[in-house]
Parts: structure tokens; C-alpha cells; sequence
DNA sequence: AATGAATGAGCCTTCATTCAT
DNA sequence: GATGAATGAAGGCTCATTCAT
């Protein structure tokens, strides 16, 4: 994720972009300053990618890949409880937005593209994103009463994945809401045991009385 | 919100900027584009905002002030009960990110702000954000037993307006999971309810049995 | 048709494009040198014309029209005779391709346009050359009798501008087919008066005798 | 002329170089559609030419060559007449010019090449034109008294040869200038016909009574 | 002998900004 | 106060050429 000597070329390129595009975004972002920092020449962009377009999108899905790999769910035998694999997915999840070396322009970059999504988010979405997806329904479906409908169950899914990222969307909005020590101490520890507390709580009573109907 | 013939030309530029900004971003937007749409002078950007930087600044946060006034909270009494006042403030919440005209485009210039904050975010956080957030937190107090501190009702709060950001914020990345079908009954009045049941419920079992301890 | 402080910025430019398009062709020539030139910058020329191709255009008809104002065809009465008519259209024709300052240019110019025709031929045609096309046939249906076809007609047509414009086109080869000394000889008053007994000789001799058939 | 797969790799190249050259010019020809048209390596121009521009002089003089070799002048014996002689000169310099496959690009590859003369220029006139002009020459010789000065011979050898190449580099002024069914009529046989009446009408008449004079 | 990966110079164009009016 | 003509900096991309193989 990062360039050592040891990278080609294009891998130097495809890094460097990811690390520019996320600071300056695509427009703000110029192919010489790219080129500068992978130590490569001013035309290996076209060379490599055809155009910065192409450069961007691969740099986009790279970015994710590696940010994927970084932090691999656990491997779970059948015995393992479905809380456990809740509280394992949301973990790996506030780890991979929020944690090491790599984190900050990584979420930058995913936001970028989220602002303004490019071909790069369709790919990202079938490759990546819709198995992660898979996953948690399954996990929820495991908590949840047999009756619980689909719709139900997604929106479940986005009201955690959605808690999750919204330390990653929201970063600028905590630094200026909170005071310096208040925001170090949302670590990626005590954000996930809040996010899978919260999580599991509502679940739970949702699925023992389901439907109860917002006070409205 | 919109342009009409009796605003000044001030006031068209901020809007044209504002909408023009959202679509493409500040690099991606040409000042001559924005005079144009606002139907001014090339040189009226510098005229009156000094550059395109602080033109910027001044677009971003009258879209959000527009946008918080065209969907105030309700007005409550002593009466209202504070589940009815945490179902209005995420429906009021979640109206002003998806519902109505000027929804896109205040919505995307806000992600923009958020993936590159600059000076505008910090004046928001002061001017418009932190009002809410106290607004919010005074809510949850009302709604939790007293031995609750701070930093729970913190993190309460910050999944409570994450799970309503999360569909402005990843929407690029729904509209690519879901069906058309699926996406469009995604709803305000969907979102709100759902999002209100969930969040009751996770406070109501949190409140009763603090910190049950996630399985792991 | 030389530069003058007295020009504007954007007649300056049409000027030295035309002088650097005919010595460099259209892609041998760069804005940059042109702006140059003309002592304008280089944002000139967008400015102006919008790009490069449209600037080219304009230099190719300018430079048309002041070489025809600058040689005009004499005012002629009712009683010139046509034969006279003739070798004055052939003298003026001769001047326009080959006497004096901007005589190398404008006909270079002409030749890159011949050879590889832009938008600026077709309207050269309709504005300059056609008219001048029909002045010429005008005066050999007056040289021939009133039987001859109006397809004799163009092509002896075609045979009077062919022969003048040769000295235009094959220049280079002239040059390198002739001695110094030859090649100097061949001034407007020699091409002309040739051009003129030769042509008014077989128009003569077609007239009295038509069509007698080549020995073929 | 045109390329087949017994061809080695350098004529494949020096043949797609004249096709490209007289389509887009020096300039507007890269040497990578080049190579690929001639399925070669983008190094092979460099290889086998040293560079782009030794090919494009390798490229003119072997089109013209090709040309020249493709439309012989016809075997003439001791009782050929001279007019059948001029004849079949002009039928065949109208016949190179316009007719028949690689017509298109070997003239245009001409016209450019006279529009901007390089070394190819003067090892064609060497080559290959003067000794067609003397043979031109020759034939006007036989066809006029002895007392015509040399002199008049060449601007009569001029004017046969100038209403040759009329139809090749006025073309474009030629197709906008007449309509559609009138340009299809300039067929190489009409164009022959006519230019060797016009040419020897005036040859005859010119011989008999020298230097008329033109009315002036 | 022939290749193709890689390069650096340079071109057209765009854009925010200014200044005389 | 407001304008718009004009500018210079810089960006993405192309291209002929080279060099290690």
C-alpha cells in the first residue's frame, strides 16, 4: 500500500494516484504531480492507463481491494455464534475505515467517489461491496425470528453499516464538534462495542415484539 | 432557493454556485459557468466574493441554512413526549437530506464539503450543526435512565444521525445494491420510521441493561 | 497585408497565421508561434477565433481577398474589345499568383489548401473564385461563335486558369527544372502575353474550325 | 502499389507511408498508424529509415515512381505522327494524374510534396520529370517551324502540362464549382481530347502566323 | 535483425484573474 | 458600481525517438 522500490511502475502510479486523487480529489489532482511522486515519467500515465480517467477508476478499486485484504473478516467454523460474527463483521468494518496506515487516504479516496461517483462505484459495488453485504443479511437473518421480512432485514443492514461509516463521512463534522480528547478517544475498540451494543439491543426487542410502531 | 428575476445578482451567483459546485465540484466548476447560469459578468465573482475560494464558502453554508429553514423542527411543548420528539427530529432530519427540490444538490455540495472540508465546515459545525446535535442529545438524556454518561449518549447520538446520513452519504452504493424497484421504496416515511423503531429500541434495552456485553 | 502597429491584436493574428500556415502548414504550425508573431498571447487565439482550425479558416479567406483587392480586374466600357478583356482577366490572374510582397505566402497558402481542403475552400469558391469564373466564361462566349457548348466553353476555361496556375503550383519543379537564369526570365509580362496568344490562338483557330478531332 | 503479403516489411512500409502521407500530410501522419497499417513495429520506421522524414522521401519518390511505371508512354516508331505523339503524351500525363486505382493518394501525395518541396522534390525533377520534359519538348519540336525559339517551346511545354495538372490540384475547386453530374463528365478521355484540340489548335495557328500579338 | 517498453519535449486549450473603462 | 476584453500560467495528452533485449 505503500511504494517501495520493489513496485513496478504502474503499481507506483496506481498508489501515488490513490494517495493524490484522495488529498485533491480528480480535477484537483494533476497527472505531472502523480508521475512526480511515483518517480516516473510525465507520459506513463497514458502509457499504463490510456488517460487519468482510467487511472482513477483502477486506483479507486485498488485502493478498496487492498483496504479489503488489510483486514480480512475472521474465518468462523459452524459453532461460531451469530453475535460473535456480528460483533466480528462491525469490528473488521470500523477497522478498515478507521484504522493503521493508509486509513486516511483510503477513506478519503471511497468518499470522493461517493461525491461523485464514477464508473469506478458500479465495479467497487459487485466485486466487493454486494458479497460484504451478503454476509451481514445472513448474520442478521440468523438473529432475527423467521418472520422478519427481507425489506426489514436490509434496513437493518444500513442502519448498522450506516453507524459504522458515519465516523469515516462525518470525520470533518466530529473533529469540530468534539474537543481534541473527546475525538482521540473514539478508537476503533469502543466505537464497534457501541455500534454492535447498539445493534444487538435493537434487534433483539424488534424481534421479540416486532413492529411496535414509532410513537407518532 | 431557486433563481427568480427579484434576487440581487449576489444572490443568483450564490445559488448558481452552490448548484453548479454540487454537480462538479470546486475544481470541476469554472467561474464562467456559474456567471453565466447567474446571469451576471464574468468579473462578478471576483467583485463581490474576492475570489472563487470564498464564493465557495459562502454557497456552502447558505445551502445549508436554506435547507434547515425550509424543514424546521416542529415546535414542541412541555407535553410532547420525548419519543415523539426523537420520531420528529430524525424525519426532519432524513426530510432535509432526500425530500423535495433543491434535496440533490444541497445534499451533494454537503458530501463535497464533507470529502474536502475547508473553511465552510467549520462555521457550519458552530453555526447550524452543533445547535442540532445539543438539540439531540438533550432528547436522548430525557429518554435515558440518568446513570448514562455523556459519551454513551455521544455515541447514541452519532449512530442515531449516522444510520440517517448513511442513505445520503452511500446512496451511489444503494442505487448500485438494490433493485429500481427496491431503491424507490426507500422512502422518507420509510427511512424515518424504521430508523425511530430502531434506535427506540436499542436505547429502551440499553437503558434497562447497561453494557450486556458484546458476545466476543 | 504586412503587420502594422496600426492593426488590432486580432488582424495581427489572422496576418501571421497566414504567413506561418503557408510556410509550415496547419500542422506544422503552432499557436504559439503565431501569437508570437503578431505579438499577441498565446490565450489570443481561443479568444478570437475559438481554436486553431477556425483561425485557419480566416487566414486562408483573408488572405484570398486582400491578394484580389490588392491586384483588381481593370473597369472595363462597352466598347473593350473582348480580346483585350481576355489578356487583361489572364495579366491580373498571373499578377494575383505571382508578383510582389505576399505573393509566396498567400500562393502557398492557396496550395496547402488545395491539397488538403478544409471548410475554407468551399466558401472561397461561392465567395471569390466563382464570380471570377463567370466574368471569364462570360468574355469566351463573347471570342466564340454561338454554337459552341457550354461544356467547350468551361473546359477552355479550364484551359486559360490551368495554364496560368501552373506557374503557382509547379513552382518547386520549375525551379529545379530551369537554370538561374531561365527560371528568372519567366516574369508576369512573358507568362502573360504567352498565355494569352496561346489561348486566344486555339480559341481562334476551335471557333473557325470545331472540332476537327485530334490525330489519334 | 498496394500491399501483399509477399512484400517485405520495409515496402509495406514505404507503401502505407504514401497512403498516410497523402491523406494527412508530414505532420498530420504519425508514425504509429504507419506501422501498424503496415503491420510492423513502431521502431521499424526508425530501423529501416533512420527516420520519419527519410521515409517520407522515400515514400514520394517511390509513389511517383510506381506511377510513371504503371502508365508508359506508348512505343513510338519512326512513322508515328507527332500530333499522335502529343496525343498519347497528354492521354497519358492525364491518365497518371486521375485514373484508376492509387490515383487518389499518389496525386495527392504530389500536391503536397509541391506544396512544401523537400529533398524529394528535386531528385523527382531528375529522375523521373525532366526526361518526360524533354521528351514533351522533342514533340513540340517536330510539331512547330524551325525558327520557334527555344524559349516559347518551354512556355508552350508549360502550357500543355499546366492544363494537364489543372484537373489534379484544382480539384477541390473543381468539385465546388460545378455540380455533381458535371464534375462526373471530366472523365480522363474528354479531358485528353480536349486539352490536345485546344493545345494543338494553338500550336498550328501560332506556328503560321508568329507572335500576332495580342490586342492590348 | 527486430522489437516494444519507456521517455521528454511540446502542443492545444482552458481558466481564474485583472484592469481600463 | 460593474463590465468584458485580455492575459499568463498550467493541464492533459500526443508523438517521434531511443535503448535494452
Amino acid at each position: 500500500m505503500s511504494i517501495t522500490e520493489h513496485d513496478t511502475t504502474k503499481e507506483r502510479i496506481t498508489t501515488a494516484a490513490g494517495e493524490i486523487f484522495a488529498e485533491r480529489g480528480f480535477d484537483g489532482t494533476t497527472v505531472r504531480d502523480i508521475c512526480q511522486r511515483a518517480g516516473a515519467n510525465i507520459a506513463a500515465v497514458n502509457y499504463y492507463f490510456g488517460d487519468k480517467q482510467r487511472l482513477y477508476v483502477e486506483a479507486v478499486c485498488q485502493a478498496h481491494r487492498w483496504r479489503m485484504e488489510q483486514f480480512p473478516l475472521p474465518a468462523w467454523d459452524g459453532n461460531t455464534l451469530s453475535e460473535t460474527k456480528l460483533a466480528d463483521f462491525i469490528a473488521t468494518f470500523v477497522r478498515r475505515v478507521r484504522s493503521g496506515p493508509g486509513a486516511t487516504w483510503h477513506s478519503k479516496l471511497m468518499m470522493r467517489e461517493m461525491a461523485n461517483p464514477t464508473a469506478a462505484c458500479a465495479e467497487l459495488v459487485q466485486s466487493s461491496i454486494r458479497p460484504q453485504f451478503e454476509i451481514l443479511l445472513q448474520i442478521l437473518r440468523e438473529l432475527s425470528s423467521e418472520e422478519v421480512a427481507l425489506d426489514t432485514l436490509r434496513l437493518t443492514a444500513f442502519s448498522i453499516v450506516g453507524q459504522c461509516l458515519f465516523y469515516h463521512f462525518a470525520d470533518p463534522v466530529i473533529r469540530n464538534l468534539l474537543s481534541d480528547d473527546e475525538y482521540k478517544s473514539l478508537d476503533v475498540e469502543q466505537l464497534s462495542t457501541h455500534i454492535t451494543d447498539f445493534s444487538l439491543a435493537a434487534i433483539r426487542r424488534l424481534s421479540r415484539a416486532p413492529r411496535a410502531g414509532a410513537a407518532r
